[in-house]
DNA sequence: GATGAATGAGCCTTCATTCAT
DNA sequence: TATGAATGAAGGCTCATTCAT
């Protein structure tokens, strides 16, 4: 029935302006957490990440952490779903700034490679631990997985029935296209001065050279935005 | 009375007409440990597998293990050597077997696809669990990887030099082209009814439509091999 | 997200003809929170029983109950000194309610056993979990159970001085007397249709059999409460 | 990856002549870890006793009791059991030691007691602890606890069927015999110079008074065993 | 060589307690 | 006075590794 008095490395308290409340505040802490362990997962792997080591790097002590998720797994699908999330805010939002079936396409290749480049730690994350997740929560990822896919496969299946894509094998150029975007993430740093941007243009004009129906793949504006 | 004693260890004794002697018998056991390991690993991953159930797979006891292998993470190399010693070995005869240039680069990244498909399991470890190794190991295996690479480069190159090619990118094909194996053991189960073959052959006629100066893949005799 | 912010705490606001003051109002908080103590102590055990979960059965936060009690020993130490407190001021006035010495001694056991009826759970924690208490703690509590003890005793003392039992051994039957009780409370569960009073009546008649001089045990007047 | 070299209190190791094996040794510790436990439990209380306390008082690591046991509360119950087998061993070579029926009756609750005067630590732990178990495991024992009653209960029918007893309640009595019983474990440190022998004797004696068709409480010699 | 019992550091998680507001 | 977010010590359990036989 003891509680002998503490210590601890005094990390360098945030400043506390003035505690933000409620709701306000739980986001902020999640986030807060969320980032720190991506940063980690990403870095040092699930496994080897503690979660003591995530709390120093969020600035707040192991037990908050538990105030904001179930456990340690439940803050790895939290990692995940970042991504996840990201693709079915973003890559809509691109889709819907063209209007042309093949522009479409195009424009859902770059919003999935742009949200792939701004979270690459948490994609690898993704890609590197998923498949130690419990049974549920991987069907679960794996569904937004699939529903994702399906953003890409529709605009392919629009160009064809638009005429502009020859009828080819879906399922093929959708895959290919995917996986040249996580190429982008996997192993970006072999191709040295080279933008995400640049790199899925010339990809996507490489994969669709055959595909077109007149041939040309559109140039690209690049300061459109 | 977690751990029974256990009993796969009835696996048939190997045949002695003369005491299997130290290089062999080691050899024998550290391929006996190191394919058990590459199946506990790439199915449960790396942190979630224990000795034990190496060792239990491996049919002897957990000692025994650290006879042949430093540690753990000793094993871990061990099996992510697996593929890369593979590429080594299986790919420069592949090429071999070729004497125009593209004919070569061709059956290169066919060699790559069918070590990756062999080996499946020990691929996706490499591919997991690299960023767990202790920088230097993760060194010596960048090393093996980056050496592979360029067997498929130095193809590209040749291509180019023998005019088959067009002057292109050397860098994003070589990247391209080892992207389109790795999505085979990556994702392969996203296409049903694929085989590698088929799968490799079909991407690099995708991908060498624009790069091909004739512009023509060439008609692969499958009966080759 | 483990705990969202509850909400039993609607419970009816005191009257506020005039603000209940200090000791009223201490007093009045020291029991609403005793009694959700006793509640989840006797129900789940001391330790498995969070100061969270008492908080939110006494409809307070947590900070709340160290305001009005040490710590969480403290609050076993209160929640047992329920029974014996109740002892001290019911059994007295048991046996004052009768003028001979019998009477007066069953009159205190059936008082004890009306106390241990009806506190059942507080009773119980501190059959459970007075070994946990603080050395001192757990002399004060002996204490008043040796006092209590002595209320017995004496009646006992007293039936032999009148008389009224053979000259016994005086500890013997006070024990089996407490035991009795004991015997209620711990497992009167295993006793179907049976109710405390008749329970205890059916005892003392047995246990008084050799004792009583007259060999009567007296009919109780099941009206006089 | 890293194994730091260690260091603790180098718990005089028991001397070890030469470590038995298998079956012989698996039983040597699981009572030697036994034995530290209900040393522990019934001192300490479940909660307070730490894994490591245990370890420490049988002179072994963690990791070992967790070779023969599978958690906490597997060596709860195993404690627990300690004693409910001890009176399934016990009490009916007691009983068979008579032939009368009545003599097997106060054999058998002399059997219970001895076997809780020997085993009172263990037995206080069932006592206290037994609300904590797990639902499965509280069956498990509660049906032992069951079965053990029916001993007695069988032997006071025996003896109403051979009329020695008045038809009593059965229930009732069964339960206060084995009240006397636990009253015994439970407090007899209120009762000084009094053995469990005597202590038992004269409480059957006095419970019996009234239900001996014949009135007459045999003189027991004490010297028959 | 081969075995597997034994070790113990370290990690996840809980929860009593404090304290700024 | 009241709140509940924040803290961090401590405990159960696992598993890589060693070493006596």
């Amino acid at each position: 029935m003891k509680r002998p008095t503490s210590s601890r490395k005094a990390s360098a308290s945030p400043p506390r302006g003035r505690p933000k409340r409620s709701a306000e505040l739980i986001e902020a802490r999640r986030s807060q957490i969320c980032a720190a362990a991506i940063e980690r997962f990403s870095r040092d792997g699930y496994h080897t990440t503690t979660m003591q080591s995530i709390a120093d790097d969020a600035g707040m002590s192991v037990g908050l952490i538990y105030s904001y998720f179930r456990d340690k797994e439940d803050l790895l699908i939290y990692a995940m779903n970042d991504v996840l999330d990201a693709y079915v805010r973003e890559v809509p939002i691109a889709i819907a700034s063209k209007t042309n079936p093949l522009d479409q396409f195009i424009a859902a290749v770059h919003g999935f490679g742009r949200v792939v480049d701004e979270r690459r730690p948490a994609w690898l994350i993704g890609y590197r631990e998923s498949h130690m997740l419990s049974p549920e929560a991987r069907r679960e990822i794996l569904q937004k997985d699939v529903a994702t896919t399906k953003l890409i496969e529709d605009r392919i299946r629009a160009c064809i029935k638009a005429e502009l894509f020859h009828p080819i094998d879906t399922q093929m150029l959708t895959y290919q296209s995917l996986l040249l975007v996580h190429g982008w993430a996997l192993a970006a740093w072999r191709l040295p001065r080279m933008t995400c941007r640049r790199y899925i243009d010339r990809g996507l004009s490489i994969l669709l050279k055959p595909v077109l129906v007149d041939g040309n793949y559109p140039q690209i504006d690049w300061n459109e935005q």
